[in-house]
DNA sequence: GTGCCTGCAAATTGTTTGCACTTGA
DNA sequence: TCAAGTGCAAACAATTTGCAGGCAC
């Protein structure tokens, strides 16, 4: 029983040929893999052979989220990219030339946007931080 | 000469009505004003009796952002926001029940993401700070 | 006058939905 | 078997663009 056929099961999910695929391609440990568009991994499935329509990755996607395996992200660019969710939560950092994108988590960050939000009478239900980059010429 | 005719000129753009409208409406310090989408200030002008298409709308706000005149927003809404650009950085708190919008600034945060980047070589381009926050109930 | 602007409608882009057909349990 | 799942095409929503006519300078 291969890959992550219970977390579909788990998720209340039949396991079928297209959601696998689509949880395979998004396990796939590319570099720039991880943080993909439904046009992309629509198109990893038709280079893999597969034929899956892209409405069924919309809904796959959306179905994933729902489930909390996938986090969406809306980063600047006009369409949502998703991500495998992993449990520990980070942030983004992405490269405005290269489109590279960078996972952190910094302690001090976090704890202050807890104390803003309570300074305003406001609890934190969810929050998005993404730093638009560019890479510093080497200087070692 | 009334109103911000002088930053249509300094930004190149010929000062039309639709233009100045649209600058109005963006200064209306309404406490939800603030934040428009174009579909609001499309609206906005309607209610005006302004007869002003909304492809212009679009238009006029995109020639204000590339003027820095205006920032665009992408809260998780599905559609952009607007707001006038005062020259003071800051981030924002949405409240996810009442949509009411919040902004704030705190030093910490800021200098923690230079930091931040910094440590993994690259320089910060612009961030976009988000918190999807809850109002608290009241306990003075 | 003339070139930047605008309105309208049509085109695009990203995403969702209706429906007949297929498939996993 | 048979409801859940899928493919396709059509529907949608937000935004952009082409073009003929208008208006600021």
């Amino acid at each position: 029983m291969p890959h992550g056929n219970q977390e579909l099961r788990k998720a209340g999910l039949k396991v079928t040929l297209p959601r696998v695929k689509i949880l395979e391609i998004l396990e796939s440990t590319g570099e720039s893999t991880q943080h993909l568009s439904a046009e992309d991994v629509y198109r990893a499935l038709l280079d893999a052979g597969e034929d899956v329509g892209l409405a069924t990755v919309y809904r796959v996607l959306t179905q994933f989220e729902t489930a909390g395996l996938v986090t969406r992200h809306n980063f600047e660019t006009g369409h949502s990219v998703f991500e495998l969710e992993t449990g520990e939560h980070h942030d983004h950092m992405v490269c405005v030339s290269s489109g590279e994108v960078v996972e952190f988590n910094d302690p001090v960050i976090e704890r202050r946007q807890q104390e803003i939000a309570l300074a305003h009478g406001f609890e934190i239900v969810d929050h998005s931080l993404v730093l638009y980059v560019r890479k510093l010429p080497d200087q070692d």
